[in-house]
Parts: C-alpha cells; sequence; structure tokens
DNA sequence: GAACGATATGTAATCGGTTAAAAAGGCTAT
DNA sequence: ATAGCCTTTTTAACCGATTACATATCGTTC
C-alpha cells in the first residue's frame, strides 16, 4: 500500500502539503493539487484509517450495541443505522451483549480503537465514564442525554382506541412490558388513559419481566389458563403477537371471531403471517437512519438542534381484529 | 488514558520491557514483572489497539460482509460468527452489501483500517486482489479457498427421501435457486438423484434466480397458477415456504391433506409458526462459529487441519408433511 | 579466569499520518 | 522602499505502540 509520503515524493511536494489537500484545511496551489492528485491516481493511495486515528485521537469508527438479534426488529434497526452511517462516511464496530457483564470488554475494545462514538440499544449503560458520546435507540436507559425514540404514550392509546371499539370486546388481556421500560410504561399508559374510558370493561394485566422471547412460552401458558378466556389480546410485541395467533389457531380459537389479536413494532415479518396481524408500526428504518444522523451530527459537532429525537408510530389494520361497532361514546 | 510511557515511567523500566512483558514474547525478570502489573494496575491502563496497529500492520479486526438482514438466517449466521470471534479476542466490522458495487468501497475501509481477515456470506467477491484472507460461508464464490459450507447434496436428497415416501405424492413443484449457486445446484441434483428413482412422479420446476425475499411474489404466483395444483411444494428456503404455507392457508388449501410443504434452513422462526413446517436443518450458529474459527487459524497461522470445511444437515419432520405411505421400492 | 549462552533491560528508529511554527514569495498600501 | 498581509510550502515534533540492535549481568563449563 502507497502512504502519504509515496505521494509527496511522487507529487515533489512534502508530506505536509499532500496532507492539507487530503483534509482541505489550508492552503493548497492549484498547480500542486494537480500534481498530488495526479500521484494519488497513479499511486491508487488511500490514507490509512490507522495512522490517522492515532495522530488525531479519533475515527469513523462507530461502535453499536445491541442484545441480540433474535427478533427481527433489531436486523431492521440496524439496517438503518449502518445504511446511513455508511453514508456519511463512518464504520460500524460490532457488540453483541449476551448479557450486560460484557459491557466493559466492549467499551475497552471501542476505547482501544479510538471509536468517535457510541450507539446502544442494549438497554442499560452503566453509569460509569465513558470517553465518548453515546446515543441510545429504543431501549434508553435512564438520565440518556441523547436517544432516539419513538412515542410509545401514542402508540398505547392508539392500540386502546382501536381496541375499545370493535365489537364483542369485553375482555382485555394485556401483556405488559417490564416495568423497569420507560417504553412499556408508556405504552401501557398511554393503552389505559384509553380504556379506563370504559369502565365496563375487563382488564387483565399478564407481566411479562423481559423483552426476551425465549421466555414466551411462560406468558403463553398464563394466557391459555386465563378463565374466562379473553376475546381480546394486546401483545407487548409482534413477535409475541405471532406466537400466540398461532397458539390460538392451533386450538381452534377463531381469530379475530372468538378472541382480537394485537402486536407492536411493525416488523416486515408481519407481511408473511396470514392473518395479517393488526399492530402499531415503528418507523424502524428511519428509527435506525435517525440514530445515526444523531451522532454523526454530535460528533461533527453542527450545532445541534434536538438531542432527544421521538418519532411518531401510526396504527396498522390488520385481519386478526374484529369490526368496530357503532360509536356509543361519542 | 494511560499510555504505555506512563506505565513505563510508574514502574520505573523502559516502554521496551513493558511491551514486552504485555506481548509476553521475550525475557522479563520477575520482580520487573510485578512492578509493571502494579503500575498497569493502578493506572487501569490499556494497550491502544490503534498505536499497536499502525506498529505491527495488523490488527484484532474482522471484517464482516453480508447481503441484507431480511432473511433471519443471516442474524442467527452473524450471532454465531460475532459470538466465537469475540471469544478469540476480535473485532467485527461492519459491511452490509445492498448490492455488489459496494465491494470496493468496503474492502478500501476494510483495509485502510489493517483488518485481519474479512468473512463474506455475500456472495461473488471480485476476483480482484484483496490483501487478506478471505474466509466464505454459507454463499460460496467460485475458487473460494477457505469455506465453511453444508452438505446441500445430502439436503437435497434428505428431501426426496422423505417426500417420495408420503402419500399421495404424484405432483412436485420445485423452487429452484439461482443456476450461479453451487449451492442451488447441489441440493436440487441431491433432490432428483432421489426423486429420478420414482418415474411416476411429476416434477415441474419453478425458477427463482435470486435468493431475494423481496422477490417473493412473482414466484407466489407462478405456483399458484400451475394446473394441476400441486400436492408438494418444496420450497428454496423457509422464508419461502413460510410465505406459501400463508398462502396455502389463505386458500383454504389443506395442508399437508391437498398439498405438503418443504422449506429448508431451520431458522429459528420456525419456531413461531403454526404447523409446524419440515424442513433441513443447517447448522447455522455452528456455520458461524466455525467459520470465526477457521479465521482465526489462518490469522494465527497454526497448522491448518482443514481449510475448506463442510458440515451436514439432518432432516426435521414436521406437521407440513404427510404420513409415509409403506415403502414398495424396497 | 576466559569464553559462552541464557537472562534481562535499554536506546532509538519506525509505522503513516497530522500540525504548530517558521519561512519565503507576492501583492497592496503608504 | 518598507511594512504588512495573504498565500504557499517546509521542517520537525508528535500520536502510542513494536522491535532490531546494543549492552549488561549472571552462571556454567573447560
Amino acid at each position: 500500500m502507497a502512504t502519504i509520503r509515496d505521494v509527496s515524493k511522487l507529487a515533489g511536494v512534502s508530506t505536509t502539503t499532500v496532507s492539507r489537500y487530503l483534509n482541505q484545511n489550508s492552503y493548497v496551489g492549484k498547480k500542486t493539487s494537480e500534481k498530488i492528485q495526479n500521484a494519488i491516481d497513479e499511486l491508487n493511495y488511500s490514507p490509512s484509517a490507522v495512522a490517522r486515528s492515532l495522530s488525531t485521537s479519533s475515527s469513523n469508527l462507530i461502535g453499536l450495541l445491541f442484545p441480540n438479534l433474535s427478533n427481527p426488529y433489531f436486523p431492521q434497526l440496524i439496517d438503518g443505522i449502518e445504511g446511513e452511517l455508511k453514508r456519511r462516511g463512518y464504520t460500524v464496530l460490532l457488540g453483541r451483549l449476551d448479557n450486560k457483564d460484557e459491557f466493559p470488554s466492549y467499551l475497552r475494545t471501542f476505547e482501544n480503537n479510538n471509536i468517535a462514538g457510541i450507539i446502544s440499544s442494549a438497554g442499560i449503560i452503566p453509569a460509569q465514564k465513558v470517553s465518548v458520546p453515546i446515543v441510545e435507540v429504543d431501549r434508553i436507559s435512564q438520565n440518556s442525554k441523547y436517544f432516539v425514540t419513538t412515542n410509545d404514550f401514542l402508540g398505547g392509546s392508539l392500540i386502546g382506541d382501536n381496541v375499545a371499539r370493535t365489537v364483542g370486546t369485553t375482555n382485555i388481556a394485556i401483556i405488559k412490558g417490564p416495568n423497569t421500560s420507560r417504553k412499556s410504561i408508556d405504552r401501557f399508559e398511554g393503552l389505559c388513559s384509553v380504556l379506563l374510558k370504559y369502565p365496563a370493561l375487563k382488564i387483565t394485566e399478564i407481566a411479562s419481566n423481559t423483552f426476551d422471547i425465549k421466555l414466551v412460552d411462560s406468558v403463553i401458558k398464563q394466557i391459555f389458563d386465563l378463565d374466562p378466556f379473553p376475546d381480546t389480546i394486546i401483545a407487548q410485541n409482534d413477535l409475541y403477537a405471532i406466537v400466540i395467533l398461532q397458539e390460538l389457531l392451533k386450538r381452534g380459537i377463531k381469530v379475530p371471531e372468538q378472541t382480537q389479536v394485537i402486536g407492536y413494532d411493525g416488523i416486515n415479518f408481519l407481511d408473511l403471517i396470514y392473518p395479517r396481524i393488526a399492530t402499531v408500526e415503528q418507523p424502524i428504518y428511519e428509527l435506525g437512519s435517525e440514530t445515526a444522523n444523531l451522532m454523526v451530527q454530535i460528533i461533527e459537532n453542527s450545532n445541534l438542534k434536538e438531542t432527544q429525537i421521538q418519532l411518531d408510530v401510526k396504527f396498522s389494520a390488520g385481519a386478526t381484529l374484529r369490526p368496530t361497532r357503532k360509536e356509543i361514546y361519542h
């Protein structure tokens, strides 16, 4: 590989001048510029990111932390993040946290590589000092300075609106996410803000202490042990909704006639499932690209417009929801 | 961040000695070692990967190239790759190829970062000179030197075996992968090696020129235009199988009584789908970890046992397959 | 007690960039 | 003609590691 010194020799100038030409941050004469560009072309030169990183104590590397990929939500999110970062000239260093204890190890690796920032959707980042900016997405920890999220209260209330109006709805089971999660709480509150207007509704909460899909079995069991069986199941996310739907079909329970199901997230996998599951669509790709965008703005020190971004969600009708009855409260 | 100079000063030795202590590659006295370790602990020192990389022209970074994450097969594969690499002390640089034109750009970025090797499941890697070892997994390009794959001929024949023996099987539709893919060809040949023993079977090939799930609609259309409608559909992968299954259910076609369906891959998503789809299970995680393993062996120059690894697959029965009839050919 | 090998440590160059400081040439205004 | 400013370029130090080469000490062996 050619070095800046090779280029400077071939162009007959000093390395300083070449460096200035490359970084466009100081005066370089027109003829000199041409000579340098010719040398670069001839040698197929490309500056070493490593040397640059050592010299400037910064880089174009972004550390990406996420919990696991078993929920297709994350691959979609990563698509958005990586896509935007690539476009902006940054490269992603991968960090998959099987459990939170791995954080210090990744942090050390990241810092040793002079990363410019960390994007995390892994939830709680220990309060310990991290030397670079952290942007969180989806799973936000408390006291987070920079984050991108969606309007979960809105999402919850959209579900409430749409569910409460369907015919034959009297007995609702809600799978509630972990109480430690701001998102879960907001969704639940959004949901309740609507449902409490309908005092005749029976509501059963089923706690799911984690987002981990592996623990779905115990949740399923709790639901199907309910007596009387609910006519409406509000799942914590699409993955739960899919499992519940399949289980209902297996047991011969008619969907949505006997029981209607609604998910959350809008993962692209829903396209493959019949019947189409009603859900709240998050703009997953945009969530990722906005996160990347915010990260780059922080790094490049543009005047930051917002440091905390909230995107809207929208309701996506589906075949797992009963038709709306005549509105009587309105 | 503390540097090796800080450590050497605190320990009262030269940086050379500290470096030797860290890399365990030369004599360091016992007492000196203790002093150095104490200094390291006190300063919470960790060597700069960047400086090391510049100095040695190598790193612990591995570039990972893959096509996209829309098929859950890839997230699982990446789990395996990243998991093993992390255990071995390597870090992954992400490269998502939306299209093949992006390869040179990623290659350049990777090389500028002194990566130690590239793992690719993105298919055709241009023949151009790449300065580091490339290990391919799943989608192998021609003339590949290092790769990890599964026994596709075996997989195809397993499907043949299991399908041919089911009751009422006379009319089989096969979704065939791209002819440019060694894997697709092998699977098809494995399948045919069995099916041709049953001359009474009617076989229809449906070409799918790509693995891209987005183009699934045209394939679906071709299938459902078939007349007479097949009693057996052999999908190219599980994702296709899921879509086809849902479409069959939507149209009220009984599965497996009227038409049986079989997939390929064994993605963990099948766990969520009812009825359980019969498939050929690839050891996806192991495929990833073996790939990482091979990569590390190449880099660390151990005596390589194998440079091309083929893992076995196994048949996974499911509820989308009809029962076996009495074997009459055997 | 001289020669030798093993052990132990240090000096200084190097990897490939960036950048502060200095210097030199050209232009304009007085 | 001189000062002052803008433009252009170079010299040389530096980022934080590694490593070839030099040097010193020690214990063995003949």
